[in-house]
RNA sequence: GAGAAUAUAGCUCAGUUGGUUAGAGCAUCUGCCUUUUAAGCAGAGGGUCGAAGGUUCGAGUCCUUCUAUUCUCACCA
């Protein structure tokens, strides 16, 4: 500290770093009065007895029955010696009576004090007013944290049965980087993650109660694969080596298959070091499964079965809206070759055409392409602009060319493709799945035909991992694996229509 | 990475062809009000107009650069 600063005594204890308006100035003086009136603004403990939602619930006429809830303060109406305020928990918000006759003069002077914002407890006994609304009659009331921050006030008013919200708290920008704002404000923002929880406790207990075990594998990869993506890159000092972020964690996930578990899965969060839009987030959240002496048949079954579940549970129909389109997750879901798909949206045939054949396809139809990618990425580019973006109600694409897929099975009948297939729903990938490819040695030729792309200069071909390879030669079963992005799938049951709004703390670039 | 749009009070927004001291609603402060609910009534305070340069007698407004966000495209299982 400075000569400067000891001597000048700082008589508001206010952080040098918080800048300070008008309306927090006042908030810091009124902590310190509060102090100075033997008030502790940050007490302990409060017993909460009930919720607002149970109150509110469960109100019987006449009944005063005794509660004791606690809140934020959202709403004020100061009537001179009577007061309203809603105050807001994690269930909703309870309207509170605060009358000074009732709760004494002391408390009441102590309550003029306080702000929109602040939380507090209350009881007292449950009531009806004269306009109706069910509320609590306080004859106790503390503050139980002073808030030193004017929160936006939203209000709200009923307008024929509809809600109309005035002054929405709406700044994208400052909703995501103060999310503990938005979810105190925009009570759906609340609800969204809600579901978000709700729809992963499901899976969870869906992939359990298949017996399967749900397993952690390593973040850190020495080498990265299972996915076509550039990674993160880090080191480790003590090893002194290069790690990579995983980008997905399926060759970590077979290894255990070979270990000898029936089915394992993870919810694992992953990292792709690539652009950021409204789908894709730098790191974002993927569940995985592989179920031993299963295929992609009956895989398809289980996603079908697994959709349609979770949006009853979360929804309570099997409908849900994406994107502007109403979508029905009713099983069975439209099934189609990647061939033929292309062949209804396009009128081309790309079936057993060589690589020139197929970029002349792309050329008729109006593609520039990168002259260095091959058949199968001239394949996934045509599908990526004339069917993809098409296909709105779930439909499974199925049966790759085996150069997209160096980790999928070939099709037990059509040459050169392997057992695959992604669910789009909406115009978008929501999952993708296999057979997976259990000879060793056609996955260590594959692997190292993914080397040659990269030394052609692609650079999300995969790399060639020798001890999986190794785990590979042990003897891995027939074995179905299935990845689901959860955050577009949350984005599909939940209707929100960007990345952001299904993730609390989405990445933003530094303030 | 490219283009477009946006950035004004705590929040939501006005602000004309450049022209006195930058406005409104809510929030805040003071006073009144013991069943209100977008409570009400009377008054008051609150702004480095995203940042830095420039043009001009004069810039919230025009020009340049920068920053962030949003949207579109590119990239992207």
């Amino acid at each position: 500290m400075t000569k400067e600063q000891e001597q000048k005594p700082s008589q508001q204890e206010i952080p040098q770093a918080v800048s300070l308006n008008d309306q927090m100035k006042r908030r810091f003086e009124e902590r310190e009065h509060l102090a100075a009136a033997g008030i502790n603004p940050y007490p302990y403990s409060f017993d909460v007895t009930t919720t607002s939602k149970a109150i509110l619930d469960s109100f019987v006429e006449e009944s005063r029955e005794e509660v004791a809830v606690a809140g934020r303060i959202m709403t004020i109406r100061k009537m001179g010696k009577a007061s309203f305020l809603h105050i807001q928990d994690s269930e909703g918000r309870i309207q509170v009576y605060l009358k000074r006759d009732e709760v004494g003069e002391q408390a009441y002077d102590t309550f003029k004090l306080l702000d929109i914002g602040d939380i507090v407890g209350v009881k007292g006994f449950s009531f009806r007013t004269r306009t109706g609304e069910v509320s609590v009659h306080a004859q106790q009331f503390e503050l139980l944290s002073k808030s030193l921050r004017p929160i936006p006030i939203a209000k709200e008013k009923e307008v024929d049965g509809q809600k109309v919200v005035y002054d929405a708290f709406s700044d994208r920008e400052l909703r995501y980087r103060q999310r503990y704002v938005d979810l105190i404000v925009n009570p759906e923002v609340r609800g969204t993650f809600i579901k978000r929880t709700r729809i992963v406790a499901f899976m969870r207990s869906y992939f359990a109660s298949n017996g399967w075990l749900e397993v952690e594998t390593p973040i850190l990869q020495p080498i990265y694969g299972g996915a076509a993506a550039r990674p993160f890159t880090t080191h480790h000092n003590a090893l002194d080596m290069e790690l990579y972020l995983r980008i997905a964690n399926e060759l970590y996930l077979k290894r255990l298959i070979v270990g000898g578990f029936d089915g394992v899965y993870e919810f694992a969060k992953d990292f792709r070091n690539e652009g950021i839009d409204r789908f894709h987030n730098p790191e974002f959240t993927q569940v995985e499964l592989y179920v031993a002496y299963k295929d992609y048949v009956w895989m398809m079954e289980l996603v079908e079965d697994l959709l349609h579940q979770a949006c009853v549970e979360v929804n309570g129909t099997g409908t849900t809206t994406f994107l502007g389109n109403e979508i029905n997750l009713t099983p069975p879901f439209r099934r189609l070759t990647i061939a033929d798909s292309i062949r209804e949206f396009t009128g081309m045939e790309i079936r057993g055409k060589s690589e020139t054949e197929l970029r002349n396809i792309a050329k008729d139809l109006g593609l520039e392409l990168d002259p260095k990618i091959s058949s199968g990425k001239i394949i996934d580019e045509i599908f990526g602009e004339f069917v993809e973006p098409k296909l709105i109600q779930p439909t499974f694409i199925t049966d790759y060319p085996e150069e997209m897929s160096p980790l999928a099975k070939k099709h037990r009948s059509e040459p050169g493709l392997v057992e695959r297939f992604e669910l789009i729903v909406g115009g978008k990938e929501v999952c993708n799945s296999f057979s997976e490819l259990n000879d060793p040695v056609v996955q260590r030729e594959r692997l190292e035909e993914q080397a040659r792309l990269r030394q052609r200069g692609d650079d999300e071909a995969m790399v060639v991992d020798e001890d999986f390879l190794r785990a590979l030669e042990y003897g891995m079963p027939p074995c179905a694996g299935l990845g689901i992005g959860i955050d577009r799938m949350v984005m599909l049951l939940t209707g929100e229509d960007s990345i952001r709004d299904v993730i609390f703390f989405p990445h933003l670039k530094p303030e």
